[in-house]
Order: C-alpha cells, then sequence, then structure tokens
DNA sequence: GCAAAGTACTTGCGTTTGGAAATATATCGG
DNA sequence: CCGATATATTTCCAAACGCAAGTACTTTGC
C-alpha cells in the first residue's frame, strides 16, 4: 500500500504536468488567460456577492498572497475584475468578478469542458471518469470550496 | 458526462496544486531539491545505463528543453548528475546519475513514500488508492515512461 | 556528396512566482 | 484604553520557467 499511494501520487503529478500544458496553452491563445487567472476567475463566479478575499483566493488557488496581488492586477485594468472593500474590516480588499469578466470566464469554462471532454474521449467509460472524479474529490475534500 | 469530466480534470488540478505545497516543501527542506529535481533524478534512476537525453527528460517532464539544461547544471555542480556524450551522434549530451546522486534520490523517495502515505491514511481503503493509480496511468499512459 | 530540412542543446529576455519585510488594521488580555 | 499579537495586503528580491534565436550536428532528397 505504501507503494501504491507513491504511484498513484506521482501519477497525479504527471498527469497534472500533461494537463496542463494542454488547457494553458487553449485558454491563453483563445482567451487571454492563464490556467490560474480562469481559476481565479471561477472561484469567483461560485462565490456569494462574486467576491472573494485576497487570502481566501491564495488559500484556495494554493498560490501565495503576493502571487494574487499581481494575477489581480492586469485583470482588473482590462475590466474584469474589480476591488470592494469590507466595512468592517479596512484590511480587506476584495477582488470582485465585473460582468465583463462574468462574460469571459463563461466562454473560458466552455473551452476548458471542450478539452477536458477530448481528454477522455477514448477509452473511457463514463463510469470510470466518475469514479475519478469522485476520488479526487476525496483528495481536495480538506479545501475551500469545490469549483464547478 | 461533459459536467463530470470538467470536474475530473479540475479537481485533478487543485488536487495537484495541494500536494505538490506539501511534497515540495518536505524535499527542499529535508534534502534541498526540488520537485522537479526529484522527477528529473527519479526518471534517470530507472532509465536503463541510468542515462538520458535532454530533451528526453523534457518530454518526461512536461517542461521546455532549457529548464532541463538549467535545472541539471547546480545539480552537476553538486556532483548528483553527469554529464556523457553519445558516440554515434555528436548532439546528444547525456545527464547521468552518479553514485552521489543515487543515495540521495533514494533517500529523497522514501521522503516521498512517507508522505504519499500519509496523504491516504484517513477515509482511504487500499483498493480505493490502487483504483486511483490506476486511473491516472490511464491519463499518462501516453506518455514515455512511468515511473515506480 | 551536397544543399535543405530536421534535431539537440544552449543562451538571452521577459514573465510568473514564493518568501521576507513593510504597512495598515484588528483583536485580545489586562 | 493600551500594548502585544495576529491578520490582510503590498512591495522587493531572487529563483524558475517558456519562447525565440543561435549554434552545432545529423538526416533526407536529389
Amino acid at each position: 500500500m505504501t507503494q501504491t499511494s507513491f504511484l498513484a501520487v506521482i501519477r497525479l503529478l504527471s498527469a497534472q504536468a500533461l494537463l496542463e500544458q494542454t488547457f494553458s496553452q487553449e485558454l491563453g491563445s483563445v482567451h487571454g488567460l492563464s490556467l490560474n487567472d480562469t481559476l481565479l476567475m471561477m472561484h469567483l463566479e461560485q462565490a456569494s456577492l462574486s467576491r472573494l478575499s485576497r487570502v481566501d483566493l491564495a488559500k484556495r488557488l494554493c498560490v501565495s498572497p503576493s502571487t494574487v496581488t499581481r494575477m489581480s492586477l492586469p485583470l482588473e485594468k482590462l475590466g474584469m475584475l474589480g476591488r470592494e472593500a469590507d466595512l468592517r474590516d479596512a484590511r480587506l480588499a476584495y477582488v470582485t468578478l465585473t460582468d465583463t469578466g462574468r462574460k469571459v470566464i463563461l466562454a473560458a469554462r466552455q473551452t476548458l469542458e471542450r478539452k477536458a471532454k477530448a481528454v477522455f474521449k477514448d477509452r473511457w467509460a463514463d463510469e470510470e471518469v466518475g469514479t475519478l472524479a469522485d476520488l479526487l474529490g476525496r483528495l481536495t475534500a480538506s479545501q475551500p470550496n469545490d469549483l464547478v
């Protein structure tokens, strides 16, 4: 079992590296977004009030807070993200999803869905994809809200 | 099923981000290696003659060839990696695993195994971990040689 | 056998990222 | 209320990476 755990982890890392190549290239050329940009906006999309604090986003994306600060800057200038203060806590600087951003992320999501479908197109039964999603969900269960 | 595929991919990306944090921190503090350093040496470990060309390594790690060049430089200076030419093709510059490197990667592998085991310690049946490893193996089947 | 195309590697440059430090604000204990 | 500690954000600096260009060598087509 120690060997199986190791195998599972190694393959997870390898599979991600493989998928990231495809997805980030497609997202970049079609929508001008990085994969992390997209995930950030997807988190905002499903958040209440379409807004999240920077540290919250950092935890969800597993990146440092400074990365969130820098990632959101260009997207803000492009009008996809906004900034909002908290009335009770002046330290917080929420990142918000604008209407423009909502449209962009909707399109990007469709691109991702199409690519994701293609990944499993051959040699995968629907049930197997479901099992994979379930098992991976157990791994991320400790994390803040699930996407999708 | 398009929704399930999407869910599986998103969760795969999230799970990897989560695991990478743990593993790269542990590998860095204990062995002074990055996660990619470790994977590179693990590929060499199981290669015939303990050597691989730089482009081959790049494909296996899903990084650019220039990254392999730069990654191997410091490891070479530390005596973990070596360089070897090919008699028939003067373009090739194999990366080789030295005896020192073999010892280091053996220790690093044990660290990874321990951490991997901890990931699945709670709420996972052995069979489920095996299923996960199998399914992920299907994703990476298109890639060059599997590790482990 | 030679020109053209392909492959392997390296280097320069710009981008992205994490960690430490700095700043501002909030909370807690007395 | 006040000082100490904790939290949220930003900025600086250095490390890691991809891409494009350059060099060297090999293979292909004639």
